[in-house]
DNA sequence: CGGACAAGCTGA
DNA sequence: CAGCTTGTCCGG
């Protein structure tokens, strides 16, 4: 018995190596099982991508040197090749993903209450081998929903219903592992047999609920896929894209839900049902801004809008008022007026290179000159982080804590200060009040009108739908009053948000898929458009992802595809 | 990735 | 030319 192997070792995972198999594994080596081979004089793990294969000609076979356990069933398999392609990724790493974290040799019995296994593994499919993007046509089902919820709404009678005309396994995908968690306590509480991990999701429990990585489930063949907050997006891969095309290949229904689905999205799953104005308008938090424009660049972050929200909505350690700034590059404000001085062409902020201002994004120049009211003085707008803290507790006369890293543990305080990592740590807020909410919007990447409102997002869910009586507010401090993300978020309405247009205009996707790669010289690329990023980095642009991913694909690393610094 | 082996550099 | 670094190749 000859088995073609997949080796743990990402830089040749591309290939296939074969492998006999010795007597006493045959009954355990199943396509995608996880084995021991010896690898060029040592031994390294795998996965069986193909039973009964045909050897190369003149090479001698070693046998596996033992089963570590199960891995993937053949439908994640071909999905990891799928996925490999699609963001130029090792198939071990993918695998990886796809796999296990501690082997698992048997698999637990089916819950009692759910009678018949929803779902089988397949024992004795022969595969093709990785990587295979060469796929058939999938099975016709119903095309993806995407669903425009506000971010108060509760999910779960939406969640349920799915689960409920599901004809088979549910995958649920949500943003964090602790919304995992609850989400799964209460659909148990409700009689669901929600999986506790990746062997109980193997044996075939009908609901599997979990964060990212849940888009690998070893489930052989989906009966629905669920993704909540899709707009939130993974670094090297997008998990929601994955359940989505996993969903696709198995005819299964999929949902996708967002408060903010993203132009990508909407340009792949079609326009997002919308539900009527006044329920999303109430779903969405009171959110109030301040127009920092005319303010002293000393006091530019202590508004009276912020102190009125300090007096009006006192925090407690349960229910802080957050104050989010984020520590970024310095911003250049008129000297005069306090207009932010911002690249004519695209918007973003400049810097003061020599005796011009050069912007960040396209490295357009103008002459130091703010365009509003045609002074030559331009401010450094830097944040001194310490200080503000001191300040605020000066101001509004309580303690104020901070939050700066993912670790530390969140201070017992009325005011908290931090990053927007704060935002994560928090469950419940009195308010949240984005000081510096146009570091945001000025992201240098092309996402940062997106992430902008996916932070208002959650905020929201910290204080509250202004249609609760107790909610809190959220408070944006800004310089930018008129821009699109502040008004959609004023108005509870992310429909005002006009980015398709931008992102046209600036062929960016949807209307272009991109790549970073990351070499010293420009790299040979055949049918696409290269252009130097500095820092040995190089933009790749191709009008889709068939033909960028096809064209990247020669590349053996250093790849990004979908990078969103860009 | 990591070992094997070849080609290139250095100092006596 | 030994002894070492750097580069290239390749794996079942």
């Amino acid at each position: 018995m000859v088995v073609g192997v997949v080796p743990d070792v990402p830089v040749v995972s591309r290939r296939r190596f074969d492998y006999t198999v010795p007597e006493r594994w045959r009954a355990e080596v199943r396509v995608g099982a996880r084995v021991r081979v010896p690898f060029h004089g040592r031994r390294v793990g795998g996965w069986v991508t193909a039973l009964g294969v045909e050897p190369p000609p003149g090479v001698r076979l070693q046998a596996i040197t033992g089963v570590s356990g199960h891995g993937p069933p053949p439908a994640v398999l071909d999905l990891a090749g799928w996925a490999s392609w699609r963001w130029a990724l090792a198939p071990a790493t993918v695998l990886r993903m796809a796999s296990p974290e501690r082997n698992v040799r048997h698999l637990p019995a089916l819950p009692p209450s759910s009678g018949t296994a929803v779902g089988t593994p397949e024992r004795d499919a022969v595969r093709t081998p990785l990587p295979g993007d060469e796929r058939g046509g999938p099975p016709s089902g119903p095309p993806p929903r995407l669903l425009r919820r506000p971010p108060a709404t509760d999910l779960l009678p939406l969640v349920l219903e799915v689960v409920g005309q599901a004809t088979g396994p549910v995958v649920v995908l949500v943003p964090a592992a602790g919304w995992a968690v609850r989400l799964a306590d209460r659909l148990r509480r409700r009689g669901v047999d929600v999986a506790r991990g990746w062997d109980e999701a193997a044996a075939g429990w009908p609901v599997v609920v979990g964060a990212r990585s849940v888009a690998w489930a070893p489930v052989p063949r989906l009966g629905a896929a669920v993704v909540l907050d899709c707009h939130d997006h993974t670094e090297r891969y997008d998990a929601a894209e994955v359940l989505a095309e996993r969903a696709a290949r198995d005819g299964a229904p999929c949902v996708l839900v967002s408060p903010c689905p993203t132009a990508v999205q909407v340009a792949r799953y079609g326009p997002a049902e919308v539900p009527e104005r006044s329920a999303e308008r109430s779903g969405w938090p009171a959110v109030t801004m301040a127009d920092r424009r005319g303010a002293d660049p000393r006091t530019g972050l202590l508004s009276e809008e912020l102190v009125a929200l300090a007096r009006r909505r006192p925090g407690t350690p349960e229910r802080p008022l957050v104050c989010v700034l984020n520590r970024t590059a310095p911003l250049l404000a008129c000297a005069a007026c306090g207009e932010l001085a911002r690249c004519d062409e695209c918007g973003r902020p400049v810097e003061e290179v020599g005796d011009e201002l050069v912007c960040g994004g396209c490295a357009t120049a103008r002459p130091v000159v703010c365009t509003a009211c045609g002074a030559t003085r331009l401010a450094v707008r830097r944040r001194s982080v310490s200080r503000l803290r001191g300040e605020l507790e000066a101001l509004l006369g309580v303690v104020v804590g901070e939050v700066w890293g993912p670790r530390q543990p969140v201070p017992a305080a009325p005011v908290l200060v931090g990053t927007e990592a704060v935002l994560h740590r928090v469950r419940h807020a009195a308010g949240v009040a984005f000081l510096d909410v146009d570091q945001h919007l000025l992201a240098p990447r092309y996402t940062a009108a997106e992430e902008t409102l996916a932070l208002l997002v959650r905020a929201g869910r910290l204080v509250g739908g202004r249609g609760d009586a107790t909610a809190g507010t959220v408070l944006v401090q800004t310089r930018l009053p008129d821009h699109t993300v502040l008004q959609a978020a004023v108005a509870g309405n992310p429909g005002l948000v006009t980015e398709l247009d931008v992102r046209r205009a600036l062929s960016l996707p949807p209307y272009a898929a991109l790549a970073v790669v990351r070499s010293a010289h420009r790299p040979a690329l055949e049918g696409v458009e290269v252009a130097p990023l500095g820092g040995e980095r190089w933009l790749v642009r191709a009008p889709d992802h068939a033909v960028l991913c096809d064209a990247v694909s020669v590349l053996h690393g250093g790849v990004q595809v979908d990078p969103t610094d860009v």
